[in-house]
RNA sequence: GGUGAGGUGCCUGAGAGGCCGAAAGGAUCAGUUUGCUAAACUGACGUACGGGAAACUGUACCGAGGGUUCGAAUCCCUCCCUCACCGCCA
C-alpha cells in the first residue's frame, strides 16, 4: 500500500510510474488526494469540537468540586450540540477513511526506474544467461517420465489420497527433496540468513500484512473452522514476524531464511505446461527475506540475486536472469528479478525463483518501521526471494542430468543425498 | 471440549469516573562522578493523525467495537485473544 503523503507530494511522478505498470485507473490518484483533503478537513473540525468539549468537561468537574452547581448545570446544557457534532463528524471521518483505504489498496506499487515498459512476459528484459546447455541422449525423456521410470514420484498416488497437484515422492525422489532443502538452507545460512521455522498456517491479520488479503484469498487454502490460511509462501509468516515492530537502525538489515511447504490453489490452469512438477498445489521452497534500510535495499536485492545465481551455478544448471517488465510484475513489487533454468527435455525455461524489492509497500501495511538517524520512525524496505523452489529444480536436474546409465546427482548434492546416481 | 483468571507503554506492574497518556521499578539513551569493570546520581524516553519554519501545540489511542455520562483505562454490552488447571492427544 502506498503512503498517501507520498502520493500527495509526488503526484506527477506517481502517475508516470503507474503508467509503466500499465495501471488502468490513473484517476484514482486524484481521487485519493481529494479524499485525503476531505479527511484532513473533517479531522480538523472534529479535533476542534472535541477540544471545546474537553475544556468544558474539565470546567464542569472543577465547578462541581467548588460547589458551584448552578454554573456547572449551565455549562452542561451546552454540551448537547458538541456531542452531536462529535458523533456526526466521527462517523463522517470513518466513512471517509474507509473509502480512502478502499481506493488506496487498488494502487499497485510504483516500479523502480530500471523497470522496462511492457505488458507481457515476452517483454521482460534478459539480464544475463549463464551455463552450458546440456547435450542429452537422443531418447531423452521429460521429467515426469523419468520420475516414473526410476520410481521417484507417484502422481497417481497423490491424486488418490489428495488430488491433482499433490505428488507423492518416493525412494530417491524423497531423499532428493530432503537433500535440496538442507543444501539450500545451509547455503542461505552461509550467506548470513538465519533460519526460522514458522507455522504453515497464518491468521487473517498476517494475510493482510503481506497483502495476500483482501484480493487474493482465492489463491490460498482456507481453514474456515479456525479462520486460518495455509501459507502460499514462507514470505507470509516470516515477514509478518516483524509486523507492528519498530527496529533499531543498527538491527538492519534483518536476514531470515526458512523452509516451508507452500500451498497454492492456482485454480484454472491446465495443459501441457503444467504437467509433472511444472505446477503444483503443494511444493517445498526455501525462502530468503530481508528487512532493509531504504538507502541500501537495492544493493541487497542484487546480493540476493547473486546468491540465487550461485545456487544454480553450483547445481550446474543453465539459467537466465530476467528483469520483469511493468506488466508482468507483481502488484506489490517495485523491482523483480525472475530466475529461470533451462529444461532440456522440455526445451523451455522454467521459473525457479523470483526475487523482489517491495520497498515500503508491505511495510506500510505491516507497520514495520525503524528508528532513523533523527530518531523518527520510518518505514523499512522488505525484500524476499525464493532460494529456491524445489519442484522445477528437481525437474531440471532429472532432465538435464539424465544419461544412458541413469541420472547423475549434481556433485554439491552428493554429501546430502549420499548417493551419486539415480538408476 | 470443561472450568477459572486476565488483556495497560520496550518489559514487569499500579490504577476502581475528573487531578491519567497513565505511578513505580527495570531496560534503553544522554550527561555527571569514578583508575578499569561495576556502581551511584541527574535528565530524557509511547504511537498515529492534524496545525506550525521551529519551539511547540490540538486530537485520538490502556485487546476490538458499541453504550451510559458534562466527563471512561476505570461502569455496562458484544466480540477477539492470551494464560492456568482438567479432559483428550502427537
Amino acid at each position: 500500500m502506498l503512503q498517501v503523503n507520498y502520493i500527495r507530494d509526488n503526484r506527477e511522478q506517481v502517475l508516470e510510474r503507474l503508467a509503466v505498470k500499465n495501471f488502468k485507473q490513473p484517476a484514482l490518484v486524484d481521487e485519493i488526494i481529494q479524499l485525503d483533503d476531505k479527511r484532513r478537513q473533517t479531522q480538523t473540525s472534529l479535533d476542534n469540537v472535541s477540544a471545546e468539549a474537553n475544556v468544558a468537561a474539565k470546567q464542569i468537574g472543577e465547578l462541581m468540586r467548588a460547589g458551584k452547581k448552578d454554573e456547572a448545570e449551565v455549562l452542561k446544557s451546552k454540551t448537547g450540540t458538541w456531542k452531536e457534532d462529535i458523533k456526526a463528524l466521527g462517523e463522517q471521518l470513518s466513512t471517509i477513511e474507509e473509502e480512502l483505504y478502499q481506493k488506496q489498496v487498488l494502487l499497485p506499487n510504483l516500479p523502480h526506474s530500471s523497470v522496462p515498459k511492457g505488458l507481457t512476459p515476452e517483454e521482460n528484459e534478459v539480464v544475463l544467461e549463464s551455463g552450458a546447455m546440456p547435450h542429452l541422449p537422443a531418447n531423452a525423456l521429460p521429467h515426469w517420465e523419468l520420475a516414473a521410470k526410476y520410481n521417484l514420484i507417484d502422481f497417481e498416488l497423490g491424486v488418490k489420497i489428495t488430488g491433482a497437484g499433490f505428488p507423492v515422492y518416493k525412494n530417491k525422489g524423497a531423499k532428493l527433496q530432503r537433500a535440496l532443502i538442507n543444501y539450500f538452507i545451509d547455503e542461505a545460512e552461509k550467506a548470513g540468513f538465519s533460519e526460522v521455522s514458522v507455522p504453515l498456517m497464518v491468521n487473517e491479520a498476517s494475510g493482510f500484512g503481506t497483502s495476500q488479503l483482501p484480493d487474493k484469498e482465492g489463491q490460498m487454502y482456507y481453514v474456515g473452522l479456525d479462520n486460518l490460511y495455509l501459507i502460499p509462501t514462507a514470505e507470509v509468516p516470516i515477514t509478518n514476524l516483524y509486523r507492528d515492530v519498530i527496529l533499531k537502525a543498527d538491527e538492519l538489515p534483518v536476514k531470515n531464511c526458512g523452509h516451508t511447504p507452500c500451498f497454492r490453489r492456482e485454480a484454472g490452469s491446465y495443459g501441457a505446461h503444467v504437467r509433472g512438477l511444472n505446477r503444483l498445489h503443494q511444493f517445498d521452497k526455501v525462502e530468503i527475506v530481508q528487512i532493509a534500510h531504504p538507502d541500501n535495499s537495492y544493493a541487497l536485492l542484487e546480493e540476493m540475486v547473486s546468491h540465487v545465481q550461485g545456487l544454480l551455478q553450483k547445481l550446474g544448471l543453465p539459467y537466465r536472469v530476467l528483469r520483469l517488465c511493468g506488466g508482468d510484475m507483481g502488484f506489490g513489487s517495485a523491482l523483480t528479478y525472475d530466475l529461470e533454468t533451462w529444461s532440456a527435455a522440455q526445451q523451455r525455461w522454467l521459473e525457479v525463483s523470483s526475487v523482489s524489492n517491495f520497498e515500503t509497500f508491505q511495510s506500510n501495511r505491516l507497520k514495520l518501521r525503524f528508528r532513523n538517524a533523527e530518531g523518527k520512525t520510518q518505514l523499512a524496505h522488505t525484500l524476499n526471494g525464493s532460494a529456491l523452489a524445489l519442484p522445477r529444480i528437481v525437474a531440471t536436474i532429472l532432465e538435464n542430468y539424465q544419461t544412458e546409465n541413469g541420472i547423475k546427482v549434481p556433485e554439491v548434492l552428493v554429501p546430502y543425498t549420499k548417493f551419486e546416481w539415480i538408476d
